[in-house]
RNA sequence: GGACAUUUAGCUCAGCUGGUAGAGCAUGCGCUUGACGUGCGCAGGGUCACAGGUUCGAGUCCUGUAAUGUCCACCA
């Protein structure tokens, strides 16, 4: 880079190559090295069939901040890559590309359908990764995983034939959540409810013995084909002696019993409720309790089925029209209300979930939810924001058994075989020979596959090659940091602990780094229907990675929502344009100068100011991120780039560098220094533009990436020269502030004269005042007799400028009077703080003092603007 | 039904453990200032949702109210 290059900054022309520069220096490889702690992270796998969105983005960038960072600070990173087969999503995709082949997957059968699937991945799986690239993503790619290769297959079949010895997974015939569309069961975490409009049918069951009738209600009346029982609560008045009498059940003819049950809401509707056990979870135990019969009356595409009598055949909807109908015809029906309730629908397609009596693999939680709840409780995982424990807490709480088996084929295949001649269950780790109890060798694997999140849910170590004791293993893990959106702590971020816990008796993580959504500039979730999505490779090849990164991790806080505008984004371009200019600046400075990227001996006062000044940034900035606060320190990295360093120090630093002599040269050296540590805090957010320029710099080492996070020095704390230059600038501001107000423009010089206690203060910035003040001459004294001119008042000087030709006396007195008006204010809010006896008795002595000092500059100031008013009239 | 979050300048949001309200964008005025007009300088604009309370002092802590949003539960 040189002068010659452009003016602004193009990405383009920049990103691919450094990404590959940092790939062949092996700078993301991640080793066990025990001079080193480790820092590690696992990334939340993205699905093969993904492309990336905005959410990936923020979460990745997040990461990468994270990562970065750390490494900088002297860890041995770890940031694990890899994606997710996403048995339920993948294996829909695929079968809709093959219905464009008119194929079904039963037609193709099983192997040929997985021979398909891994073609999938291998023409998919990679698209994710290399957009992941894009963005700037420091993974270890050497350790790239998927959840369905042979190591993490390998700790699936461990982790399941352990849990199935210790008894915690079973199978059995349970009341589960089918989806007629996928044609699977899926978990309670994977249903969505929705409240939608329907129909409350209010119904008659004539009792047995011709007494009369019963009247319940019901939103879902083709169930009644499955009705084994009515219910009523058995302190219920009105029904004590209806209780173990039998009702005929309409249209079937069944006779029922009624039951009584505490489950039952006395003043909900009539107080009388339909049992359904095949079709209603709450049903179910109510049958459980009751020994009530089972009637499943549905197949697994929601159509009746052979127990449906006439209506076997019809889908369920088409079922409940007719029974409808039938139940009107037949007298049953006494009434239909219009009625709002909530419906779960599947996650993946949002077809209406239909509980289903099913035989299935679960795995028990309770035991598995104690130890998890514990370790949070415990501060050995930590949410940030802290608010998400009692989310996590109240779900752990809770939760019921675990549905894992799906009827799907692309995933973990259950490694259960059962026994043709014994009918015995063989949990293996590997496939069997013979039945071990009667040697038969008719042995027939589980048809159904695992649950994704079952594997996902050891990714933190089956990634690290568990069961295997590696030294991997063993150096990273627990991970540190595990960065995710809170829509999936449930599905996740929970199962992941409990599986950690459970399995490595350790942690999977020390934090849970929680963000939100990023929503469009109205704050809509960006959604493929609504057509509001943005592609981040879109943006990144108009803005540049770095703008992107930097535009979501602006106002980034945790936990929270963002709306991501096209504002942010320009202004992001724009600050990374900022910067480029900045070191297009310093380059045209130092091209042909041999300048060490050291701070030079003797330092001036506007060198100690700034490098005082990149001290404390320094410091807050690496708080700021140790807390996860990265909106904030990406905040006070644009203020002291912008702010501080351009708008300020290289204007300050004009004035020697144009004067051309030895003075020079240590300019040169404080703008290299200031400016290439700065890269360095900024390197972790915008990782490219920050290489580019530090390697056109003059430095040590290979690549920012892998230099040190600059620290916090106590020797290069100046407070004194903050002080000086605070008051330098105050008088700076002040007087362009009344130019500005006169409308004088910069080329109109004039002379300045400066009546301070400072003078010795005033003295080292004089050269500053004529440079930014547009002054002509600088005059410092301890007073001036200047009636007429223009007078500026700061807390520590008055300052004249003789412009007489331009002042307005009258409007000048004014001014000057509303300027009194607003010291005279503060000055009597200030006294009566003094005043206070509270306020003196409790306050501590630095707030005090504070005030005090204030009260003794209004006053001072107050007394100068009186003798202007005065020299004016 | 329960829980949580948000409510601060026209817009989008900062404001950490309480000490006289900030930024970006937008608006207005001025500027060919030898890095940058994707820029520079200056300005205007806020009873910090509302009502109480704690405190010498509250945007910040507590209680309640309202609006908005999210999650959990699922009474058929």
């Amino acid at each position: 880079m040189s002068k010659e290059l452009a003016k602004a900054y193009e990405p383009r022309e920049v990103e691919d190559r450094i990404y590959d520069f940092w790939l062949s220096g092996g700078y993301f490889h991640a080793e066990v090295d025990e001079n080193k702690r480790p820092y590690s992270i696992v990334i939340p796998p993205p699905n093969i069939t993904g492309q990336l969105h905005m959410g990936h983005a923020l979460d990745e960038t997040l990461q990468d901040i994270i990562i970065r960072f750390r490494r900088m600070q002297g860890y041995s990173t770890l940031w694990l890559p890899g994606t997710d087969h996403a048995s339920i999503a993948t294996e829909a995709k695929i079968v809709e590309a093959m219905r464009g082949e008119g194929l079904t997957k039963e037609e193709i059968g099983r192997e040929k359908f997985l021979e398909r699937a891994w073609e999938w991945k291998k023409k998919y799986g990679g698209r994710i990764i290399e957009q992941l690239k894009k963005l700037g993503s420091s993974c270890d790619w050497e350790r790239e995983r998927f959840t369905l290769d042979e190591g993490c297959s390998k700790a699936v079949r461990e982790v399941f034939v352990r849990l199935y010895e210790k008894g915690l997974i079973y199978r059995g015939e349970r009341i589960i959540n089918w989806c007629p569309h996928c044609r699977t069961s899926i978990s309670d975490a994977e249903v969505e409810f929705s409240e939608h409009d329907g129909h409350f049918w209010h119904l008659r069951y004539p009792l047995a013995d011709g007494s009369g009738y019963v009247q319940l209600a019901t939103t879902r009346p083709e169930t009644l084909l499955g009705d084994t029982a009515v219910a009523v609560h058995p302190e219920d008045e009105r029904y004590k002696d209806i209780i173990g009498k039998k009702v005929i059940l309409p249209l079937v003819g069944r006779e029922i019993p009624v039951v009584a049950d505490t489950y039952v809401e006395q003043d909900f509707g009539t107080g009388v409720v339909k049992i359904t056990p095949a079709h209603d979870p709450n049903d179910f135990e109510v049958g459980l309790r009751h020994d009530l019969p089972v009637i499943n009356v549905m197949d697994e595409n929601a159509v009746i089925n052979e127990n449906g009598g006439k209506y076997q055949g019809m889908d369920r909807y088409e079922a409940r029209k007719a029974i409808v109908k039938d139940l009107e015809e037949g007298g049953f029906l006494v009434k239909v209300e219009p009625i709002k309730h909530n419906v779960g629908s599947c996650y993946r397609c949002s077809t209406t979930v239909e509980p289903r009596i099913s035989k299935q693999w679960f795995v028990k939680m309770k035991p598995l939810a104690e130890p998890a709840i514990q370790v949070v409780r415990d501060g050995k995982v930590k949410f940030v924001p802290d608010r998400f424990d009692k989310i996590y807490y109240n779900w752990m709480e809770n939760i019921r058994d675990w549905c894992i088996s799906r009827q799907l084929w692309w995933g973990h295949r259950i490694p259960a075989w059962y026994c043709a001649d014994c009918g015995e269950t063989i949990v293996s780790r590997e496939a069997p020979g013979a039945c071990p109890k009667c040697g038969g060798i008719h042995l027939h694997q589980d048809e159904d596959t695992l649950d994704t999140w079952f594997s996902s849910a050891l990714w933190p170590f089956s990634t690290l090659s568990w069961p295997d004791e590696t030294p991997e293993l063993k150096y990273f893990y627990p991970t540190d940091t595990l960065v995710t959106g809170y829509d999936i702590i449930f599905f996740w971020v929970a199962r992941m602990i409990f599986s950690g816990v459970e399995h490595m008796h350790e942690v999977p993580f020390h934090t849970v780094f929680i963000h939100g959504l990023v929503r469009d500039a109205q704050g809509r979730k960006m959604s493929k229907s609504l057509g509001n999505g943005i592609d981040p490779l879109e943006v990144i090849d108009k803005y540049g990675a770095d703008a992107l990164r930097f535009a979501l991790a602006t106002g980034n806080s945790p936990g929270n929502d963002m709306r991501f505008t096209d504002e942010k984004l320009e202004s992001s371009r724009n600050f990374a344009n900022k910067i480029w200019n900045a070191a297009r600046f310093i380059h045209m400075n130092i091209d042909g100068h041999d300048v060490k990227n050291e701070l030079p001996a003797e330092l001036t006062l506007e060198d100690r100011w700034i490098v005082s000044a990149f001290n404390t940034v320094a410091k807050e900035i690496t708080e700021n991120l140790e807390k996860f606060e990265l909106g904030i320190a990406v905040q006070k990295l644009y203020d002291f780039l912008w702010d501080q360093f351009c708008d300020w120090y290289i204007e300050l630093a004009k004035t020697r560098l144009q004067a051309g002599d030895e003075t020079s040269t240590g300019a040169r050296q404080v703008l290299v220094w200031v400016m290439t540590n700065t890269l360095k805090l900024l390197h972790p957010f915008m990782p490219f533009i920050t290489e580019e320029i530090w390697q056109t710099l003059p430095h040590t080492g290979e690549s920012i990436m892998v230099s040190e996070y600059p620290k916090y020095e106590e020797s290069h704390c100046y407070p004194q020269d903050e002080e000086e230059m605070r008051r330098i600038m105050e008088a700076i501001r002040s007087i362009r502030n009344r130019r500005s107000e006169m409308n004088v423009p910069p080329s109109r010089k004039a002379r300045v004269y400066i009546a301070t206690a400072f003078a010795e203060t005033f003295r080292k910035g004089s050269a500053f005042i004529s440079r930014l003040a547009y002054a002509s001459e600088v005059e410092i004294g301890e007073s001036f007799d200047l009636p007429g001119a223009v007078t500026v008042v700061t807390a520590d000087a008055k300052i004249y400028i003789p412009m007489d030709e331009l002042v307005d006396k009258k409007a000048e007195i004014a001014r000057l009077s509303k300027e009194r008006e607003t010291a005279a204010k503060q000055l009597a809010q200030a006294e009566g703080k003094l005043n206070n006896p509270g306020f003196m008795g409790k306050a501590p002595a630095n707030v005090v003092e504070g005030v005090r000092a204030q009260a003794a500059k209004l006053s001072e100031k107050i007394a100068l603007i009186d003798s202007s008013i005065q020299a004016l009239q």
